[in-house]
RNA sequence: CGCGGGGUAGAGCAGUCUGGUAGCUCAUCGGGCUCAUAACCCGAAGGUCAUGUGGUUCAAAUCCCAUCCCCGCAA
């Protein structure tokens, strides 16, 4: 079939390959360059990936506003969305025949919205997976044509899952493409009593609530993990958290303070009077790195709170 | 030209303000202690102090200038 992939960060680039592999690809669809970090700019994973093989690519401030003809002049059979960033009108998605698909990282009707991976490991999921659906003009609410589902692994990251699920997602892109192409798909309406939403993570978010449970604490770092970072503050300084992992053994002290340090341990107290150990860290204007090597060089004393 | 921090041994840091023999903690290697050890003790090796073989100086890791790279914040 003759498709338009829109999507903008690197969750969409399996999916897109193969779509070059099995489609015919016409065009890319992503969002306006922004300025990077330090005033650099960066191109996002989809423009490089369209860049490096040739392929037409659009940017559109609004494709709702500055793309509906462009996208139509193409004349593609379907469009396909995957972390796309921009909501649809109906004008867009009636532009193909048979519509607009997305690639949606949860298994919906849960985890709709905007982070529903970052969402799955934020609330401790054992299991999650991906979605294949008809765009309607709610927001990942149209009728599912295909699901696949893993397991989350005991301390995955957002990251490591992320990259899981955008493999999978390319396994069900081209399930559903192929079913619609021979006109087998089966569009299943969503059960909207089960809905949830995610929203995106906000700053606040980011900044460890020590006070809640080791559990909740750990998912949040490893949530945020590789990107924002979760992080608390030493000596009125950010430190970053990459890594955290539970630690059995038993310590009195109150939450956020530092139980432990030694050469190559360092541990924190938190909610539930358990405590974690910090595994990799980042302190500001430094570089993230595992705490033993952080240790080499500095040292947090214990009884040291930390996040005040 | 958004604001700021940094580049010193394989790793993480101190030393820079106040120029004057290159330091610390890990790791590595050798030896010792121990029932044993990721613990402890003794010793060794390892650095043109990012680059310009730039400027100032009797003397530069340190002061001045330029360049490259890394990082935090803000967007």
């Amino acid at each position: 079939m003759k498709v338009i992939f829109l999507g903008t960060p690197d969750f969409g680039i399996p999916a897109l390959q193969a779509i070059m592999e099995h489609h015919q690809l016409l065009a890319c669809v992503c969002q306006p360059d922004k300025v990077g970090t330090r005033g650099r700019t960066e191109f996002c994973a989809v423009k490089k990936f369209a860049l490096q093989h040739n392929i037409p690519l659009y940017q559109f401030e609004k494709v709702s506003r500055d793309g509906v003809q462009i996208l139509k002049d193409l004349a593609p059979d379907i469009m396909v969305t995957a972390a796309y960033g921009q909501i649809l009108s109906q004008e867009v998605i009636d532009i193909a025949p048979y519509g607009i698909i997305n690639i949606h990282g949860s298994l919906l009707p849960e985890l709709r919205g905007a982070a529903p991976i970052q969402y799955a490991v934020l609330l401790g999921l054992e299991k999650t997976g991906v979605t294949i659906l008809n765009t309607v003009r709610k927001v990942d609410a149209g009728p599912t044509i295909v699901k696949k589902s893993l397991d989350i692994l005991p301390f995955e990251t957002n990251g490591q899952l992320f990259e899981r699920l955008s493999v999978l997602g390319a396994e069900a892109v081209i399930e559903a493409l192929d079913l619609i192409e021979k006109g087998q798909a089966v569009y299943t309406e969503q059960d909207e009593e089960q809905a949830t939403f995610t929203g995106k993570i906000t700053a606040e978010q980011e900044r460890i609530d020590w006070s809640k449970s080791s559990t909740d604490i750990i998912n949040l770092v490893r949530a945020l993990n590789p990107s924002p970072i979760a992080w608390t503050t030493w000596q009125g300084k950010r430190l970053k958290i990459h890594e955290l992992r539970p630690c059995d053994l038993q310590f009195d002290g109150v939450p956020g303070q530092v139980v432990l340090c030694t050469k190559k341990q360092l541990a924190v107290m938190c909610g539930d009077n358990k405590a974690v150990y910090i595994t990799v860290l980042q302190a500001e204007n430094s570089k993230c790195m595992p705490t033993t090597a952080f240790l080499c060089g500095k040292r947090i004393e214990v009884g040291t709170i930390l996040g005040e």
